[in-house]
Parts: structure tokens; sequence; C-alpha cells
DNA sequence: GTCTATAATCGGATAGAC
DNA sequence: GTCTATCCGATTATAGAC
């Protein structure tokens, strides 16, 4: 959510989950005792991370939450690099998916208004409900070496167009410029995910959060409330 | 902007810029080398807090950047705790104190809609353009330890209440249910602060960005768009 | 006021036993 | 696969010279 780099543009809901390499934790592979451990070392560095932030969290925190010991880490990755490359992919990788499986669900007649406050509602209660990974992203991306956060940037990128394409179905035909639609995504954005500093459970439900954010981007806080 | 404790509302310009203690860089006290190395420390360490986050940055790489040797600092602070605590609070101070002159620079009968406007672009000001104090508290706010957080926080309520009053004034007698106007608030702050993550000097100015931010807050995306 | 020197701890990473 | 043991540099903080 950070890149000004340019990317193709590709229709909602034309592309595979992309990339999904070898370690993806989401995708079904066979369970052994390796890849359960690492699951759990990236569960866990996830969860660390979204709460502490990225460097006040040590390999010797991570691997301790986990009920092992620092060197054994070195058995599944190379490098606290690697390790926290991995969850940052991993987060963008699944409010991605969460946010196209919801659109696609809404069928292709769907009006703009309604999938625009459907992937609201998912990018949310992927922040702030669902995944440690997400919120880890959002929480850590500014604050890890600039090497990997570059690396991250066209995965970035290709999420950040799915809400390009989001808003440019909204908006009249007039006014279509793509700084102005740039100015709105990262307005949204930025209110989006900047819920990660206030919100806690139980004052409100993330759906009613998601429901008042929509309205005000589409209405302003001057606009019609409807709802 | 983080705290969700409800505090008094002054009325926008009624209090002085409270506390100010008697650290206060921003003050103008008799010029001494105590206090010329004092400010020195604070200056490099809030832009070197901006750029590269909290745990990141050492006293040596503070020290160094001011031309110090690391225990040097000892005598101007007693711990890193004390110097990062120092930069939050004047970040917080500065924007706060030019959020609120921009303000009483319009006079009193100033329309709800001009003192918003007002506000958003000083706010953005400040957070772009002018202080690496306010930046670095945006930045590495949810990052330090919680016990500095914690002492932070009665600070950014008096912040965020003068945005409570600004956005108490704009919006019909209709619905000013007070959680109403905490989402309005946490939704511009966020969109805001989160300029932080993609703005850099050189591709749109910070009054620009302003313009658009304000009339996206108060029409939404779908709105007439007045300029 | 700033320096040097150092204490005490913690960090990421590696080697090799089991 | 995980553990133990260890290397080595970096970190905050202190003590005392100048």
């Amino acid at each position: 959510m950070t890149s000004m780099v340019s990317t193709p543009v590709p229709a909602i809901s034309t592309r595979a989950a992309a990339s999904a390499g070898s370690g993806d934790v989401a995708s079904a592979s066979p369970t052994t005792a390796a890849s359960d451990s690492r699951r759990t070392i990236l569960d866990t560095a996830a969860r660390l991370f979204r709460k502490e932030g990225y460097a006040a969290v040590s390999l010797r925190d991570i691997s301790a939450a986990c009920g092992m010991k620092a060197g054994s880490l070195y058995y599944h990755f190379a490098s606290k690099d690697e390790i926290v490359s991995e969850v940052l992919r991993i987060g963008v990788e699944r409010v991605f998916a969460e946010v196209r499986a919801s659109i696609d669900a809404l069928g292709k007649d769907a009006a703009p208004e309604q999938v625009f406050r459907t992937a609201v509602r998912a990018h949310l209660r992927a922040l702030l409900e669902s995944h440690d990974y997400t919120s880890a992203n959002i929480r850590i991306f500014g604050h890890v070496p600039a090497q990997i956060r570059a690396a991250q940037l066209p995965l970035r990128d290709e999420y950040e167009a799915v809400w390009a394409d989001i808003i440019a179905r909204l908006v009249p035909r007039r006014k279509k410029r793509s700084d102005e639609l740039r100015f709105v995504r990262f307005f949204l954005l930025g209110a989006m995910n900047g819920t990660l500093d206030w919100f806690h459970a139980g004052h409100a439900s993330v759906d009613e959060v998601a429901q008042r954010y929509a309205s005000l981007a589409l209405s302003g806080l001057l606009g019609a409330s409807r709802d």
C-alpha cells in the first residue's frame, strides 16, 4: 500500500492467487512434521510481529513461544529476514484472496457500490479478526529492512490494483484521471489500515466498522447517512 | 490518535499550549551550550526515528549523527526512553499548536467547512513537511514500549479533542451521537496519517493532498467534486 | 560537557551432537 | 528435526578522566 509504481491492472478475479511458492502455508500440502513446525513458526512470528513490532521480536522470542530453541529455527529458515518476508507475503496473499473471493461471490452483475462495500468488509475482516499475517504486514512493513520492502512491492501492487479497479468502477466517467484515483485509493486504504491503531474487539463489531467506513468513503461526512 | 478514552472537550483555542515542561525545545530559553546539544540530540533522534523506526535506531546512531559519542548523551538524558518520550511529546505539541493557530487565524465567524479544510492542511503540513517530530510520532508510536505509550495518551487525547470539536461543528444536528463522531475522527486521522506511507515530495504538493483529502472526507468519493 | 573504557546483556547466526 | 554450545558484534548504561 506504499508503492507509487504503476502496474498492469488486471480485471478483478481474472488472476489466480499468483506466486504461492513452495512455502505457502495456506496451501494444503501433505502434513509432515517439518511443515507443521514451519507453520507454527510462521504463525507465532506473525502474532509476535503484530503485537510487538519487527525489531522488538527476536528469534529467541519466536522460538520460545513455539516451545523450541533458537537454533532450531535455522533448520526451517535461513534467516530472520526470510521469516519476516514469508509473514509479509502471506499477509498480502490472504487479504488479497479474501477480498477477491468476496467480490466473486457477488456475481458479475453486482452494483459497483455493493462491490465496494463488500470489499471494504473483507479487507477489514482480514485485518482485524482473521489474520495476524495481514495485520502484521500493515504494522511492520515500514520498519523492515529496505531490501525486504522492495521485494514485497510487486505483490502489494497487485493487491492495490484490485482496489484501483473497484474504485474505477465506482467513480462516474468524469474525472477518471489516474492520479485522481490514486488519491482516492491511498485515502481509503489509509483510513482502513488505520483501524489497527484503535480497534479492539468488544467495543464495536468489525462489520459495523466496515459499514460506517464504507458509507463515509462513499458519501463523506456531510453526505446523506444511509445506514 | 489511538486512545479510546474520552476526555473533556475544550472549545477550540481556549487552552494554552498545555504542559510545555522545562524541556520544551520549541520554547525560547536562553541558548546555552547544554540546551544546544539537547536540541541537536532531539532533532537528530526525531529525524532518525522517522526514517528508521524506533528499535532500529541505537544511541550510537544518534550520537554519531550529532558528532558526539554515545556516552555523552547521558549527560542530557537519563535513557533512550527519555529521549523517545521527548520526541513523541514534542511531535504532538507542534501539530497541536499549528492546527490550533491555523484555526484561530480564521477568526471566530469562519464557516465550519473552512475551519475543517484549514485544519486538514495544517495537520498534513506538520506531518509531511514541517516536523520530523510529528512524523516520527505517528510512525513509531505503536512500536515503543507500552509504558511510554501510556504516558503519552493524555496529550494525544487533548489533540484529538480539537478534532472532535472541528468535526462536531461540521456535522448537522441530527445524529451527533458521540460514537458516530468517534468513527469519523478515526476515519479522518487514519487517512491523514496514512499519507506518511506514500507521500514523497515532488510528486504532489502537500497543499494539493490537503485539498483532495478534505474534499474526499467532506463529500466522499461519489460526491460532487468542488475543486 | 564530552570523552574513553568497560560492564552486562542480548542479538543473529553457525557447528556439530543426538 | 531439535538441541547444546558458542562465536562475535551490537546494545544500553555506568564510571571516571579531562
